[in-house]
DNA sequence: CAAAATAAAATTGTCGACACTTTTCAATAA
DNA sequence: TTATTGAAAAGTGTCGACAATTTTATTTTG
């Protein structure tokens, strides 16, 4: 897995870290369950010490949720909750974007736009769409968000919601046809950051991924109307 | 103190994380400091376990960061940091009030207007000013972000970023003359939201916010002349 | 039989101790 | 003197056990 989140495990707590991240990503530790620690410290064959420090920062990136002498429960994939995130989103990648376009170096502009040949190349696969979908077009945004030089906007979108959108992406499986205006779409993005545009930037960003939202929230339209015939 | 994002205490864990929370943010433990858990834990009169919990929630919402097996800092204050807040919550806020202008009650408008009101009065008080510009300001916005009725949203701005915007506010003194021109900031914006103008909103609340940030790079631009004069 | 009160079990919160890593500092060598 | 090495001290990471709370199961009561 390509995780350009991941900084190099240390400690054991970091090891359960990632491994139980994955866990709930994947939906392996089902969306919505109830955790254990006597139960999972027995399963990862570590102390409840190590494993609490392990909810500690799933509970950062906003994986699970905890209630004082309650415990931990893995948070729901809402339809809601997915949505919020596209609103936070589009928010803050928008921001980052306008950032980018003021901060990046050229160096940086440039090896996205290599970044983005790659991707057009494998779009030319057909057995490449699927990968652009999921890890390029994460690594799309990635890059964007580093070359906004924030290192607050990097820390929450990178270190926080970066799982939590993975993790909608696998349990919700997010294929959808937008693959190739996905592209064009980043194209613009970036002839906009190297133009140093950084308005036409944000604009552009956010409305991209308001179009992944529209792109949703049309389809979850249909789906009731389809159950309500 | 009036903090609104307090939820009561109910662990030893939370009374502590309290504590040191307020003493981070008026700087009676100093911004950039080495925290010492052995230190501490004997300082507070709690076990290492329970401080470290407690520390853990101190990362959560920015205050102080750890390495591992260094050790935990308490965050820098410096510009740049500031600077960077900034540009998240006009990213953040700004889209807060478009869903605030989308999804508030009727109810929630007028409780809104009715804190205004009470602004208006202390603000025409002297030794109201102050008021104003501490809690009031930030019980203007606060309600605004509540008022997005957006968890993620709520959970970023109020959860996270809330104290360290305090500490900002603390350690570096933003008494700005900004107070009155704030004030009909503030009104205008309320105005948007009750006409349900998404897009006004959102414009208003970001110059707000950029207004801020703009006037203190100008204060720093002068401090620096006046230095090297 | 249903609801409330009570007892038992399970779970979370807190503690002190030990292992391992990092830092400090003194001794040695260039 | 400065740089390197190595030992001692301090600090963080991890563990198992006990205390406090919540949940479940059982008994009692209307």
């Amino acid at each position: 897995m390509n995780n350009p989140t991941k900084q190099q495990a240390i400690t054991t707590t970091d090891k359960i870290f990632e491994q139980m991240q994955s866990a709930i990503v994947e939906g392996d530790i089902p969306a919505g369950s109830k955790i254990s620690e006597p139960e999972l410290s027995k399963k990862y064959q570590v102390s409840r010490s190590t494993l609490r420090e392990a909810l500690n920062r799933l509970e950062k990136c906003h994986l699970i949720e905890r209630k004082a002498n309650v415990g931990s429960r893995v948070v729901e994939c809402t339809i809601q909750g997915l949505l919020e995130i596209y609103i936070v989103r589009e928010a803050l990648e928008g921001m980052a974007c306008r950032q980018a376009a003021q901060n990046m170096t050229d160096d940086e502009i440039q090896q996205m736009k290599a970044i983005l040949e790659q991707h057009a190349q494998a779009k030319d696969l057909q057995d490449g769409v699927a990968y652009y979908q999921e890890e390029g077009d994460l690594d799309f945004h990635y890059k964007v968000i580093l070359g906004s030089h924030n290192n607050e906007l990097i820390n929450i979108l990178c270190g926080q919601l970066y799982h939590l959108v993975r993790m909608y992406r696998c349990q919700f499986g997010m294929n959808s046809p937008r693959a190739t205006r996905a592209f064009d779409e980043h194209s613009r993005i970036i002839e906009a950051i190297a133009d140093r545009d950084g308005e036409l930037a944000e604009m552009l960003m956010r409305r991209h991924i308001a179009a992944s939202r529209k792109n949703i929230e049309n389809k979850i339209a249909l789906k009731q109307q389809k159950e309500q015939a």
